[in-house]
DNA sequence: CTTTCTGCAAACGATTTGCAGCAGC
DNA sequence: GCTGCTGCAAATCGTTTGCAGAAAG
């Protein structure tokens, strides 16, 4: 997605809740979209200078109560990364030995057998299901030697 | 799996670890086995008198670094369940509104195409997967009204 | 007896919030 | 001007840890 399209998008979500787009949210946006993985605060905040930390707490979450970024928390604390919406469906690498989280973009064959039959068992509990989260917990290349 | 073999199943694991199968382990086992949802600290807590918070947290570390219990943080808080090693492989259902977890069970035919097609990617990049989470991210029987 | 476990209370650290100044409309 | 955003510093809260007594081997 080209920056300017980014940038459209995000701004008309916030729009839609009554937010703007500041500097510092476009900061955070073009920060984390430059990612290929989902991003620490500590690590967001160590790409520009002149962030202050709970800013970016701050608009983090307003950015994803707008629907622009998801939190994610699987370690000690939560990462960030732009919602699916923006950048495309995909699942997460995590390494079991130094925490590192990588991208893993969806593949067709599995997203449909994966609908179909979790789908088909949740719903016959009662629950309806809104998307789903798939993560590989293994050895990163770097940590399997 | 009988309670007298869920017992010793952990007591093996423990003095795996040098550590003993105390009456705290047994009864956070117990609590856990009973439970067909991943359980938080304050819901532990609450199920029998006399327990000390500060010894769950201490003993749930002790039975995660032996394998018999697993831990996930979704939202706020962390939550803990048995190790599937106990209790069979499963996906969670996680209400978006109002933070319930439930299991459901694992499909046979869901796991025979995740492992394969996503295992195979992930592998192109170099990470060796050592088992999967999957997560449906919905309504619960009861938000859904 | 020695080592481990327990419970209390204090410490910790990631995240949140109150407040005063500044910027945008 | 009024409303919302920013940065600082203080507060919050789930979780961890130090310590002294109790329990296990």
């Amino acid at each position: 997605m080209a920056d300017g399209t980014l940038h459209e998008t995000v701004a008309r979500l916030l729009h839609a809740q009554q937010q703007r787009l500041t500097p510092t949210r476009t900061v955070i946006v073009d920060v984390l979209g430059a990612s290929d993985r989902p991003l620490t605060i500590p690590e967001i905040l160590a790409t520009r200078d002149g962030l202050a930390q709970s800013s970016v707490y701050r608009n983090l979450v307003v950015l994803e109560q707008a629907g622009a970024v998801h939190r994610l928390v699987t370690g000690d604390f939560a990462r960030y990364e732009l919602a699916e919406d923006l950048t495309g469906h995909h699942h997460h690498l995590v390494c079991s030995n130094c925490g590192r989280i990588d991208d893993l973009p969806a593949t067709p064959a599995v997203e449909k057998s994966v609908q179909a039959a979790v789908d088909q068992a949740a719903a016959a509990v009662g629950f309806s299901t809104q998307h789903h989260r798939l993560d590989l917990v293994g050895l990163c290349a770097d940590c399997a030697n």
